[in-house]
DNA sequence: AGCACGCCGACT
DNA sequence: GTCGGCGTGCTC
């Protein structure tokens, strides 16, 4: 048995791993994730490092190779708790290891030491400079250039990479002059500076019983030593902010650490500048602009000591804090928590191991408006602590919701895509000089254009998407930028009648100027976001009333409270409905109860209409009486009747291949493979096209497994990495790629 | 990172 | 010749 091992050196050239043999009394304590001693480099000194991969075969010289001295004990690092995250995850969603390490660990070229080496004079100077012109007369170039840095700063502390770095001294010459007794090298060991004892120097907001209640319990169960995980079901604006200010708060004092994960730091400035308030420069941000050195910094800075809470994405939950004891996620249902790159993993699922691997556990606290069904169901079966808060306190009043039937208004001639009560409200607000916002469903179906003699849809050659127009009549593929000019004729059938379907968001724009010619419109998509800061703009522009409406995509729904907009339409709601997947439900109802909870945020009444093809839907008449748990309940039983996540468990298994029949052939070789292991109640589904059947030529397939129990699915996922690895040795495969996704959220 | 190897100039 | 400094390359 063979070992690959990363060497616990902080240092790019040895990013990499060196194959180390098993000896036979440790082959059943050498697991993927262990720390291991090896001897290591031409001394044999002994080093830590990890095992990544396990083999049979020796891909070396097997006279090369040496052999694992012993298991590293009771060794508790960050590193380490990194490392061991990363082993979990590339079991748990099926990655490599060296992927699930390089989402795990910071990323940067340049690694950092943990401890901070300085070089300093030990002789007086004028010893120094006679010294310095012995090295020069000796053309002793490197001692030179040391000594002269070191003379010239007599009082400064030269760190240890500048020298090796900037001066280009080799590490032997600043040892042999540290040997010598000419120069000293001091190694300052990170140190966490003490936290100020009340965090509450920017002013203590008072808590209602509700949320005191949540704080009182969380802080109990720490003190008893219990680090459970919590979800708060709080409405918009019930203050939950203030619940994880008060939640880190306390942790600090007991001189830990809090991660907060938000689901896009750009959406949430408001909620940004209440943990800066509160915290000041004890908070830092991390953020998808930071360049990867910015990233590092933060890394450091959090390794160091230097700040007590992160605020950031889900890549956040991998800073690492010499002592972390608090996990927050908020909008916890959100799906950017999942990746779509391997490792596929959750952030919830993660932060939850993660808090299990820390030595001291953490508290992990979820919150949302519309919790996920994964999240609301462990609540209900106990699995973690529920709570609600259903007060709002920022003020305002629920808006008044109504649905309009769109077959409804066809039936009465309207062919306008404003709804008849939807305009006569418009109306209404323009005179008032209150503000509107219109949000239209655009995720799961993107602007297509078609046919209408023979509904021939224009698509993608490359990609099985269909072309969305721009303006300038050219149709575009948005996944992989193919342009072509809009057809004058269908090729199909040669009608001159070929039109876009007409729900994008120009189109909205468009038409409010045709109907209210004097309103300023203001939109918001991908188009007009697309540069720095257009996002702030937009909204900033939207705030100050330089603009009446406000068109746009989900993108609107979150954050950001406008006092004055008091009209909210929602233009296509089922269109998310459409979506091919089990979370189309789940996904409507979030983005319609979120956008529904931006009218009457201020003190004026809001008005908020539903406009839908299907509005006798559950998730549609759920949202527009606000009412979480009773879209639970339908949702839950549908999940349960087909044995969907969170009730049962899913993977898919994405297969990626040039040649199509060679994929399916594949596919189907697959799922014969593991229904031949028998293994009850397993239900497979597929192979099928995947809900994109093609991108940039490459086609796609996916092959759906359902279990009770994640544990099965993980079984049969090793399973078929086994198999594929033994097809590769035999050189098959070459132009076929396989990946896995658990429990997933984004389609495929 | 840290060690050994080997090149090259300086000194006996 | 030999000694010691210093750059380079390798580590299973």
């Amino acid at each position: 048995m063979y070992a690959n091992i990363i060497i616990d050196i902080s240092h790019e050239k040895v990013d990499r791993t060196f194959q180390y043999r098993i000896p036979d009394r440790l082959i059943e304590v050498c697991d993927i994730g262990m720390p291991v001693k090896v001897p290591f480099g031409r001394g044999d000194n002994v080093r830590t490092g990890y095992i990544v991969e396990l083999t049979e075969e020796p891909n070396w010289d097997p006279d090369k190779i040496k052999e694992i001295i012993d298991v590293e004990k009771g060794l508790i690092s960050a590193e380490d708790i990194s490392i061991r995250l990363a082993a979990w995850m590339k079991r748990q969603y099926g990655s490599t290891m060296i992927a699930a390490l390089k989402t795990v660990l910071p990323a940067s070229k340049k690694q950092a030491r943990q401890i901070h080496k300085f070089i300093s004079l030990r002789l007086p100077e004028r010893e120094a400079r006679d010294l310095y012109y012995e090295c020069v007369r000796k053309k002793q170039k490197a001692r030179e250039r040391l000594l002269k840095e070191l003379i010239d700063n007599p009082d400064d502390r030269i760190p240890y990479e500048f020298i090796t770095g900037k001066l280009n001294v080799s590490s032997q010459a600043i040892k042999a002059l540290s040997d010598k007794g000419i120069i000293a090298i001091e190694s300052e060991e990170y140190y966490r500076k003490p936290i100020a004892a009340d965090g509450a120097r920017y002013g203590k907001k008072t808590l209602s019983d509700e949320q005191q209640h949540i704080v009182d319990t969380v802080k109990k169960d720490y003190d008893e030593g219990k680090r459970d995980t919590y979800l708060i079901h709080g409405i918009t604006g019930s203050g939950k902010t203030e619940v994880y200010i008060a939640l880190i708060d306390d942790v600090i004092k007991r001189g830990k650490q809090a991660i907060v994960l938000i689901p896009e730091i750009a959406l949430t400035y408001q909620t940004l500048m209440r943990f800066y308030r509160h915290f000041g420069d004890r908070v830092s941000v991390m953020n998808s602009t930071l360049s990867p050195g910015e990233k590092f910094d933060q890394m450091e800075r959090a390794r160091n000591g230097d700040i007590d809470i992160i605020i950031g994405p889900r890549s956040a939950l991998f800073t690492p804090f010499p002592n972390t004891g608090i996990i927050i996620i908020d909008e916890e249902h959100e799906a950017t928590y999942k990746s779509e790159t391997m490792p596929k993993y959750h952030a919830r699922e993660v932060a939850i191991e993660l808090s299990h691997l820390l030595p001291d556990g953490a508290a992990v606290v979820l919150g949302s408006a519309t919790p996920s069904l994964e999240a609301y169901y462990k609540a209900k079966t106990g699995q973690i602590k529920l709570f609600e808060l259903n007060k709002r306190l920022t003020g305002g009043t629920l808006p008044t919701v109504e649905i309009a039937d769109l077959r409804e208004e066809l039936r009465a001639g309207n062919r306008s895509i404003f709804s008849r009560r939807l305009f006569e409200l418009m109306e209404d607000r323009f005179q008032k000089d209150e503000q509107v916002m219109l949000f239209i469903n655009r995720r799961g179906l993107a602007g297509f254009i078609s046919c209408r003699g023979c509904g021939h849809v224009f698509k993608c050659p490359h990609c099985d998407v269909s072309l969305s127009e721009h303006r300038g009549g050219r149709l575009v593929c948005h996944y992989c930028g193919y342009e072509k000019a809009r057809p004058k004729i269908c090729p199909e059938c040669g009608s001159k009648y070929v039109s876009s379907f007409r729900a994008g968001t120009q189109q909205i724009e468009d038409e409010v100027k045709k109907y209210f010619p004097d309103v300023k419109v203001l939109r918001m998509d991908a188009d007009t976001t697309r540069t720095k800061g257009s996002y702030e703009k937009i909204l900033g522009a939207f705030a100050n009333k330089e603009a009446n409406v406000l068109v746009g995509t989900q993108m609107i729904v979150k954050g950001h409270d406008f006092p004055d907009v008091t009209l909210v339409g929602i233009l296509a709601a089922d269109m998310s409905l459409y979506a091919s997947d089990y979370r189309a439900s789940e996904r409507t109802f979030q983005l319609l109860t979120q956008a529904a909870g931006r009218a009457g945020r201020g003190e004026k009444r809001g008005n908020v209409v539903i406009q839908s093809y299907q509005p006798d839907h559950y998730s549609i008449l759920a949202a527009a009486d606000q009412d979480y748990k009773g879209f639970y309940e339908e949702e839950i039983a549908y999940r349960d009747l087909l044995r969907y996540p969170p009730v049962s468990h899913m993977m898919s298994v994405q297969i990626q291949c040039k040649n199509e029949a060679e994929g399916i052939a594949f596919a189907t070789k697959l799922r014969a493979v593991m229904e031949q292991k028998k293994i009850p109640n397993v239900v497979y589904i597929g192979p099928a096209s995947a809900a994109i059947g093609k991108i940039n030529d490459i086609y796609r397939m996916a092959i759906y497994v359902k279990a009770d129990d994640m544990d099965i699915l993980v079984k049969l996922k090793d399973m078929v990495e086994k198999y594929i690895r033994m097809l590769e040795d035999r050189g098959y495969l070459k132009n076929i790629t396989t990946q896995f996704d658990f429990d997933p959220v984004n389609g495929f």
